[in-house]
DNA sequence: CACCTTAATTTGTCCTAGACAAAACCTGTG
DNA sequence: CACAGGTTTTGTCTAGGACAAATTAAGGTG
């Protein structure tokens, strides 16, 4: 077991920095600096790709490139998170202290005490409780977590896996709902989390719409195919925080250009709270408003015959 | 709803084909030919994109990109899979009419009565012979169609999600293993497709296997975190037929070295059928094989108090 | 004619280094 | 304190060259 040296796309894919980027900080910061291998191609040793994840990790908390690549080593560990994160508006009835044993289980990797409480708490809950004030609560403290670092990457998967898991077992467990709206549900092709997704779909399916799911990762224009097939009304899309802020814009006004005007375009999750406007999209920074659009979507609708999207 | 240029970076979003490449193959084959937006910045016509994908569908077939770029636009249409596909192997019980059934439910993108279909035949045939006799053949020809062009992303996507679906419940209704092999099942980073996984799950949970699922597009390093943190016996990967075959020996070998010694490598899905071996990795050509594979560890170490790999 | 070895070709990825636009930040003014 | 305007930061794009790994073709040899 030795940790040998990184390709330049080794460190692409395991940091998610371009190659671009990595050329480009070394030409102008002198970091990271790769050794060379016999045919001057960058080695990176796992100390320099170590580091560049935790830089990455402060950039998405919103710190800058430049300042955190001119720190010296010991001074990363210490920074906090640069944006305040919103206050959590969570309902009084959230159960701090169970949310914290729940996400010690996941520390601990006992996979089977993790999903038998989840499940507990959906019998004892319900679905739309236990979607509001159990997933997606921990979610946003998983997300915390990880940027931390409190939480490494594969505990972040176990946790979405396990999640998804007892969630999909709860949407499957509904009558099959054919009515309106028909809402397709995906993402956009470098957004591969599906657990924001996952929570929509439960709540949107208990209001009586026809969920579509895809999965994640669906390019645009599969998207815009799949809406017509589906004869959807509206397509709900999600960002994570993860997701690199300044390219959604970009994806929204080409999705909504493709999409024909009377599909309604829905996006939301952690990714959209600090992003400008896009027409013909309906922003939602939480599940509840999307609910409340949702049902005000279907009164508009039984009213006129067509309605026209924001 | 027009079809807007797309910026570089959108094509290899869309087509999986790299902006390297992309570039090359313009300068060596004179296609694809952008025009170029007021940045002089490539903007690739909807059509060329479409015809990218087309090619990016036969080379996954085995063709070659020097005859496939030379090749008129209507040739292409017509070319066939350049390997001989590997001869199903499957049990005679194999129910040809009523798989392509499934299929032509997801075709006219009924899920309610595809769900439904499979639900049944998992209650009728119970989970072994349901992953074996339904979902694996289905999942073939899906993949087979979707290299044919008779089935859409969105339309696999559909299917895979679904399938993952009941999968996953029936997984969860068995009992919570908790025995030898631990067994952590995941992904490498640039492989999305998890429903091979997740057959891989249940057969062997069905083993009385205790599973660890990771999900997918896990970096190797923490795939490596992950089997000491669960103090794993193996670690199985999953390659589909898309993946690109040429990187899956440096992945494993990769891995190989991050991995302590007595964790085993097991490797199995539709990609790994063409790879020369790797030494210290296993690979399984088929779910049975895996199957065996496994009722052979867990006898092997039965005996002798620790059992070397491969 | 099958089989192995060697040469030629194809093909993807990496390299350097420059240019520029969009975003983020700062600064002065109303 | 808000806002317009200038400045810096930062990522992505561009170009062509180089090279190694994979594949095919060619040339023997049993």
């Amino acid at each position: 077991m030795s940790t040998p040296n990184f390709s330049i796309a080794a460190v692409e894919r395991d940091t998610g920095l371009s190659k671009d980027v990595l050329r480009m900080w070394e030409r102008r910061y002198g970091f990271p600096l790769p050794l060379r291998d016999a045919n001057g191609e960058r080695a990176y040793p796992s100390e320099q790709v170590e580091r560049l994840r935790q830089i990455k990790r402060l950039m998405d908390q919103g710190h800058r490139p430049g300042k955190l690549l001119a720190l010296p080593v010991e001074a990363l560990a210490e920074l906090a998170p640069r944006y305040a994160r919103p206050a959590y508006s969570e309902a009084v009835t959230v159960d701090e202290q169970g949310l914290s044993e729940m996400l010690a289980l996941i520390k601990q990797h006992d996979a089977n005490a993790y999903l038998q409480t989840l499940q507990q708490r959906l019998a004892r809950l319900g679905l739309q409780r236990f979607v509001q004030d159990i997933v997606a609560p921990l979610s946003r403290r998983v997300g915390d977590a990880w940027e931390d670092g409190r939480f490494k990457v594969f505990e972040e998967h176990l946790f979405t896996e396990l999640s998804k898991r007892v969630l999909r077992q709860a949407i499957a467990t509904l009558p099959a709902a054919i009515g309106s709206p028909r809402i397709v549900l995906t993402s956009v092709p470098d957004e591969q989390h599906g657990l924001g997704l996952l929570m929509a779909e439960a709540l949107f399916a208990l209001e009586g719409a026809e969920c579509i799911p895809l999965g994640t990762q669906m390019p645009l224009i599969e998207i815009a195919h799949a809406a017509q097939a589906h004869r959807a009304d509206i397509v709900a899309l999600s960002f994570s925080t993860a997701f690199p802020h300044r390219h959604i814009p970009a994806h929204l006004e080409q999705l909504r250009r493709m999409l024909p005007d009377d599909i309604g375009l829905w996006v939301g999750g952690g990714g959209v709270s600090r992003i400008a406007p896009v027409p013909g999209v309906n922003f939602f920074s939480s599940l509840d408003d999307g609910v409340k659009a949702l049902n005000a979507w279907v009164k508009a609708q039984s009213g006129s015959g067509t309605v026209r999207q924001t």
